[in-house]
DNA sequence: CTAATAGTGTCTATTAGACATTATTGT
DNA sequence: ACAATAATGTCTAATAGACACTATTAG
């Protein structure tokens, strides 16, 4: 296979003095990450316009080849690539999954490692609007765009991915600018499973987790005007052992 | 960043055609499975024992190079590492995670792509037991073996993976040889979760899913027989709305 | 007053835990 | 009969869904 695996070393130390990573099979590796926010009574994605070939003129995920030099970590890529268009450092972020084939890039065989995040809307929306390139799209209207390689997939995992947290977590409060009302809260979870939640259910196990605090401030629009609450920093890591019945 | 994005060109075949990955960062990725069954009351993980250096004598997870010309996938290249120790394939696959840091690997920045897969322990013992450096090991002895690079650490991600999978699935019936008895598949969770389930509620769950069907055979080993059990293939998919509770 | 939205009361249905009881085998 | 293991009966506790009801605001 390589020319390494035929010569004999007789320590560690030795071994690595010879060793020349060029003569393995190496490989593209970029790392892409599908930011979501709620906005308007919508999911949201963050896209690109791509400036370069390949797929030049579609829109893409951000992201970008993974950098021996300045990147300590693989999440550490993709806050960059995050922090790079938003200016912002997400409040959550997991990684999805990674896909790789001989297809999915016409320069060749390619890997993304695919994050996911979540950050309120507010925060980005200033240097977003200042930039041509840069957009929040909603994930019902991807259709209308042209997309890049494969990212409409990847984008699909990620949704996927929220769907199912939003069904025995409170991860999706993490796409809520805070103070946040239970409502807003509702119907983000609401957006994810694609069903309406029972207003007294997702109060009750609001109450249960001790995950949210009240600010003791309200919000009015219209009609009785509605408690504002923080999350706590563990929210994240919280789970219910019972699920919203999906379907 | 490299000379491409300096040069203008007009389409995508004519970008394609001055194209060369070389002059693009690359990596060197790996693909990593963690092979888990159940053998005399016990998790195991296979293990081999690593002929060259880095790491040489030291054990690690079955997998290696990702190869452009022999693998189609990434998946594809986690099977056929399984099978090339084994010589059969598993009957359940899931991507786990990918890690990658300058660290992990004394050659420099590395990439793996961890996947965790479950099997028979039958199947593959004729196999195993002919060669000397490959090795079912329980998991709760690891601690006695010297393990490769952050191996140890990937095992857990996956064992953590499968507890969560037995709170709310039967995945874990692929580490058993079928037909299998309710108890068998129920210590397998035990030993997951690391804690004892009620057999009334695990036979409770296991008529509610509709997943296991009855054989008609029975097995007797000490006290009453014990009805034999196969899975519909359907059952890696089953998901149960409310969790065991852990803990 | 009405419309609109937030929040509560309360009933039902489902299902996991606990644990006693019964069933079926070998010795 | 007894030990061992499998399987069932049955009570309780927790919690999600449904939906009616009350609360608080603007106009």
């Amino acid at each position: 296979m390589t020319r390494n695996r035929l010569v004999m070393f007789n320590s560690e130390k030795s071994f690595l003095s010879k060793y020349d990573a060029k003569e393995f099979p190496v490989m593209l590796v970029t790392v892409d990450t599908v930011l979501l926010t709620y906005h308007e009574d919508q999911l949201k994605v963050l896209l690109v316009k791509r400036a370069n070939y390949p797929e030049k003129g579609k829109w893409g995920l951000p992201g970008g080849f993974l950098n021996q030099q300045s990147d300590d970590s693989l999440e550490a890529a993709a806050i960059r690539s995050i922090q790079l268009k938003t200016s912002v450092k997400p409040g959550y972020m997991e990684q999805v999954a990674t896909v790789g084939s001989e297809q999915r890039d016409p320069r060749g065989w390619s890997v993304s490692v695919v994050y996911t995040a979540l950050m309120p809307h507010e925060q980005s929306a200033f240097h977003i609007e200042s930039v041509e390139d840069v957009r929040w799209v909603s994930v019902e209207t991807l259709s209308t765009l042209e997309i890049a390689f494969d990212h409409q997939e990847l984008i699909s995992l990620a949704v996927l991915r929220h769907k199912q947290k939003a069904l025995y977590s409170f991860v999706p409060v993490f796409a809520l600018t805070q103070p946040f009302t239970l409502t807003e809260l509702r119907r983000v979870h609401e957006l994810l499973i694609g069903k309406s939640i029972q207003r007294k259910s997702f109060i009750r196990r609001a109450e249960a987790s001790e995950m949210l605090v009240d600010t003791g401030k309200l919000r009015q629009e219209r009609g009785r005007p509605a408690t504002l609450y923080r999350a706590k920093p563990k929210i994240a890591d919280y789970r219910f052992v019972r699920n919203i019945e999906a379907d």
